[in-house]
DNA sequence: CCCCGCTCTCAGGGCTCTTTCAGGTGCGGG
DNA sequence: CCCGCACCTGAAAGAGCCCTGAGAGCGGGG
């Protein structure tokens, strides 16, 4: 997220990370660009006055450099600067300040689901299932209700479902990139899951591989 | 960017960066060693002459550890250090100096443009496959259960097949580069592997090299 | 305001893996 | 043929990884 106004972008990162998201702040539109460079985000949000680089500059920097990453970008209502143009300019929807944070919520999920990204609609291995859309998980018939944390936890796993995720690997991409507490809270929600999603039909989907991390046998 | 010369350095670093790219620059061979393995760069620039670890030894050491960073390297037009061996080493392309800019961006550009150097999923030699995503072994059909540092010398030795690997080769890259514990340490990991993936096999994939180190050989 | 669910921290303990060490074995050179 | 050095081996101590239960902090909803 790409905003400058400092309360807006903390609050908007509470809601996101309360569903799961993993969450960057850029304050600036030079910090902002160099990091939507950097890394691989599912999705940008964009505010379009900044200081450094403004939302267009961004949004045709990426575009130009191949980058496709989807962009939800935020005018100001009484802006001169029109809708059309952040369009134009490459972002894939805009939200006309101010808005509520359901709409904003809203929008994003339509982004990833359309996502550039190939994205499968849906994420199975054996009898179990993930739907990252509707933030359901099953096993065979059973639905499981799963935290925000445990939900993305679990996602990340099924998505390299059959490789090994390092503890590492998890917290960069569950929690923050720069997070750095204690690692052994990895330790913890896989505990959650494995009691949520492996004890009550006594299956073992969930592997620790001593000294590189879990794994989630592709086939369940 | 692995160059001492610290003006060509800065001189290059602007003009790729007026283009978009992000550049960090190592003065030194080690420094730039160190970053290009704990940072996911999409392509290096190495000079062959630098201090600490020259051009060759850099590459060598990242696709030794199963690197694959697109690497292009700078020689030297009289230096006796030839082109071809730039290749051998890993390098994936080179230019001889002096070179001008528009020839380095055109080059550099080409190496992204062909993408990572296509990297085997899996190492295989012989019945033997070893996977370094999924951290699974086996021969043949049968899965073998290795330990972390079990593994990780076993990768080393496959990574290398045909070769001979030093026990001083194999503390540098498994164990830390300064390691200056009891080199028995490899014996004795050597021992094991022999234990878990030639003995109930009755095979002899992990060979002694008197005075030199241990070998597999490449068909098992 | 209280209760409840979620997230995260902390400390303890079990168990596997890692490392060390001391002594044995065998190859190769003299 | 013998000796030395490089390599092999078994066992045992130590370290570190991972699991677990308990509980604090926080926020939302009743």
């Amino acid at each position: 997220m790409i905003e400058d106004e400092k309360n807006l972008a903390s609050a908007l990162k509470r809601g996101l990370q309360a569903e799961g998201a993993s969450v960057d702040i850029a304050l600036t539109g030079t910090d902002g660009l160099w990091m939507a460079e950097e890394n691989p985000y599912d999705a940008l949000v964009v505010d379009i006055m900044l200081p450094g680089a403004n939302g267009f500059q961004i949004c045709e920097r990426l575009r130009g450099q191949g980058n496709w990453t989807p962009i939800l970008m935020l005018t100001a209502k009484n802006g001169e600067l029109d809708e059309a143009e952040a369009l134009d300019a490459g972002a894939d929807d805009y939200l006309t300040k101010p808005f509520s944070y359901v709409v904003l919520q809203a929008r994003l999920r339509a982004l990833l689901r359309r996502g550039v990204t190939e994205r499968p609609a849906t994420l199975v291995a054996g009898d179990l299932t993930v739907d990252p859309a509707t933030r359901r998980v099953s096993r065979g018939d059973e639905e499981i209700g799963l935290t925000a944390r445990e939900f993305s936890v679990l996602e990340y796993l099924m998505r390299r479902a059959g490789d090994v995720a390092s503890k590492r690997n998890v917290l960069e991409n569950v929690w923050d990139y720069d997070f750095d507490g204690d690692p052994n809270i990895v330790e913890v929600y896989i505990r959650y899951l494995r009691n949520k999603v492996d004890r009550p039909f006594g299956r073992k989907s969930i592997e620790t591989v001593r000294g590189a991390g879990y794994r989630i046998a592709a086939d369940g």
